[in-house]
DNA sequence: TTGAAAGCGGTACCAG
DNA sequence: CTGGTACCGCTTTCAA
């Protein structure tokens, strides 16, 4: 391994003038610049990020924790924060918390052991005073903060939307599926469609779900369908769940979406491939990220925060799972 | 920030002492040990990775690279991976090379400059000759090498499966979609399946592609019904591929099975979504990004490998976009 | 069984 | 403008 002692022997300056260089600081002479600048290129030189990162306490490394890399929401909100991050010439260090709490300590642990310059966090924590140790500053993605820098989609705006939409397209005894307690954006959507639905004059019936995953989502769908028989339009914690109650619907042979309506959430991709296609109310996942990556970019620059909260908007994705409404009906 | 010096001093020993302790490494009295302890969980102590790795020239990071992580297939080897180095104490730092061989350098060098102890690639790189000067181990993943560690699906198989299973169906008129040429694993199916279609009665026609993005792919569905209009079986390049072609026979109101079969590769976790529901090769993506990560380790404990290529099976995923067969028909 | 001290490869202060 | 050198926090000889 070549290092900047290396390089300032051969180019016959001293290792202080080969940092200057590397870091365009200090004077130096034109005709040394050059002449270490070939050096470096010689010998194939480049710097030991890990020496520099002892030294000045920072790495050039970025933590990114989400609750589940596999769940296709996730990986475009990562997406958005590398392409970001990378063009900074930052790095991410990737972790999975399942919503568990220990496992986020872990990460935590991680990314300071490790000298990162920020971190992103789209998990639970609701205990957030886990974040107030840190040295490095942290934005949160996908749920909202008062202490910290965040940036989110309106839950509840989306919530309202959802019940809005599924209500004008005439549904009269509807399923609100409430999310998991303890994943915030998901209780967000709850409270607004909540909302709506107790200002109508529709019936409803609310199913409490502890988990947003397509298996789980099975059984609820089994439930509802079994409780509830009678609705005529469901609206799904996000779009895994919809498209669950969309397969126990079609077992069931109910016919979508003319006897029953459909609403999911988030706007993943596979959700334009799904049968019927899905409506759902969308999330700029991959804006959302990189918004996220900006704050952090000014927090990490120390440059002033015009807005610390970002609420991005969300959109009713109109598909085939809702009944289209005449505009001047 | 607490550090080695800072227990050593309120525990009464040296930092040598601390090391040992720490590292587990050496003799320590009980006693003293006992004491050291105490003070490091009293003070909250957790040792700095980056002077620890500057030392040692080994951190406990490994790299991933990715072709893009926002592709369904790869957050579950992702995932497998997570799961198994987070087991052995490693983290992940995470790049997405989009099948540039620029981008790749690039994290190529953030790993070596962070001092990763290994590194598992699942992109490109035709030139493989960029992972010679390595000081590291290194994994190839959904794709072999001769001389490095691999682990991947049997690709050649897949596409004889897949060319099989659709001519034991009944299809005549087949189409067979060429994945990129710069794209090993669907080159490797593509072989398979033109072998099986070479030796069989069907005819058939290849279509040449140069991408696996379903935008794309909406124009090569377009294409194929145009120029071969009375193709009765596809067989795509992947999931993502074969559901375009599904949407644009969807669209053009031919019937599947029936009329057109349809076949995808890698199982992706929508394609059970798709309507109809996607008969497909499956590759076991967790599990491969899983015994990559176990190769990895053994290089990294530099344990001898039994076996240096590991080869997953593939297997027929049967659903709805294919016909059923009588077994004893 | 323990401690002193020499690095690991950079950065940055201070002198010249 | 340039060089010498003291760190950054940890690991590991070598002596005691």
């Amino acid at each position: 391994m070549v290092t900047i002692r290396d390089v300032a022997k051969e180019a016959g300056v001293s290792v202080a003038t080969v940092s200057r260089v590397l870091n365009s600081t200090g004077y130096v002479k034109e005709d040394t610049r050059v002449r270490v600048m070939n050096t470096i290129k010689k010998l194939n030189y480049s710097p030991n990020e890990v020496a520099r990162s002892l030294y000045t306490r920072e790495s050039r490394l970025i933590g990114l924790l989400l609750p589940d890399i596999t769940n296709p929401f996730f990986p475009q909100l990562a997406r958005g924060i590398e392409d970001e991050v990378h063009s900074h010439g930052f790095r991410l260090i990737l972790g999975n918390s399942d919503e568990q709490l220990e496992k986020e300590l872990t990460y935590l642990q991680t990314f300071t052991q490790n000298h990162v310059v920020g971190m992103i966090t789209a998990t639970t924590s609701l205990a957030q005073k886990l974040y107030e140790g840190l040295t490095f500053p942290v934005v949160f993605l996908d749920r909202s903060s008062d202490q910290y820098p965040s940036v989110y989609a309106d839950g509840f705006e989306g919530g309202k939307l959802a019940a809005e939409e599924i209500i004008k397209r005439g549904s009269k005894r509807i399923t609100l599926i409430k999310g998991p307690v303890n994943v915030k954006p998901a209780q967000e959507r709850f409270q607004g469609s909540l909302s709506v639905l107790s200002q109508s004059d529709a019936d409803f019936y609310v199913l409490n779900t502890n988990s947003l995953a397509f298996d789980d989502a099975q059984k609820w769908a089994k439930e509802i369908f079994q409780k509830y028989p009678e609705t005529d339009g469901i609206i799904a914690s996000n779009d895994i769940v919809a498209t669950a109650v969309l397969h126990e619907a079609f077992r069931l042979e109910k016919s979508v979406p003319d006897d029953l309506q459909v609403i999911g959430f988030d706007d993943i991709p596979q959700s334009r491939f799904s049968f019927p296609a899905l409506s759902t109310i969308r999330q700029p996942a991959y804006e959302m990220g990189k918004q996220a990556a900006c704050l952090l970019m000014k927090c990490i620059k120390k440059e002033p925060l015009i807005q610390k909260q970002v609420q991005l908007p969300v959109t009713f994705i109109e598909r085939n799972t809702t009944r289209k409404v005449e505009e001047h009906g």
